[in-house]
DNA sequence: TATGCGATATTCT
DNA sequence: GAATATCGCATAG
């Protein structure tokens, strides 16, 4: 399932919240195979997610951990919207945000597999190395042209970004511990789509 | 392929 | 003032 295979220009079917699991580990496994989208005036940018972070309600490694603050209110919004943060001076990432209004959890989007708007995410990212485009979450927005500005939007109404269900088949889901944090760094919560190039990390974390 | 380093700005302490 | 859910480049093996 690569790019050129005929992913690109079909029809995607917008994801509704009743779709979506309140849960956020299986959150984040669901959105493995589904369809990230952001219409632009100069066209359609979309990637089929293949690499996800669970960060649930308690994890001392998740941005809510602390309560909520001015700085991470939308991870309390309920499930279905994002949280869209900057982080290391360089990078903004982005969550969907899980469980019902009130509790602080998200799933963390760390790879797309570019399918729409490849011409696009060229210019914004910089380089036309295919699979560098979107491999990694700072990637993944910026080739997306995600900021601040969508801190908190709904993703399951209309609006310029929003999530689709699967296109084509997806592979077998590989399960690990997740990446760069240094907090509950043994717990099995970042899920990806096996053997897939389009994956961040090292070798035996793509496997 | 793997490891190491500096750059950078926002947020919370 | 410290820490950070990273990236890109450099160098070594």
């Amino acid at each position: 399932m690569h790019p050129g295979s005929g992913m690109e220009g079909r029809r995607i079917r917008r994801l509704r919240r009743a779709e979506l699991p309140l849960d956020t580990v299986e959150l984040a496994r669901y959105l493995i195979g589904k369809t990230l989208v952001h219409d632009l005036p100069k066209g359609r940018i979309s990637g089929r997610i293949v690499e996800a972070e669970a960060y649930p309600p308690g994890d001392s490694a998740g941005h809510a951990f602390r309560g909520e603050t001015p700085g991470n209110r939308s991870l309390f919004f309920g499930h279905g919207y994002a949280y869209v943060y900057f982080t290391y001076g360089s990078s903004f990432m982005m969550n969907v945000t899980s469980e019902r209004a009130g509790i602080g959890a998200g799933v963390l989007l760390r790879a797309v597999e570019p399918m729409d708007g490849i011409i696009l995410m060229e210019h914004h990212r910089g380089t036309t190395k295919l699979l560098d485009l979107a491999r990694g979450p700072g990637r993944l927005a910026a080739a997306m042209q995600i900021d601040k500005r969508f801190d908190g939007i709904d993703l399951c109404n209309k609006g310029p970004l929003w999530l689709g269900a699967a296109v084509g088949t997806r592979g077998p889901i590989g399960r690990s511990v997740r990446i760069g944090i240094t907090r509950e760094v043994d717990r099995l919560l970042r899920v990806y789509e096996r053997e897939n190039p389009f994956v961040s990390g090292p070798r035996r974390l793509r496997a």
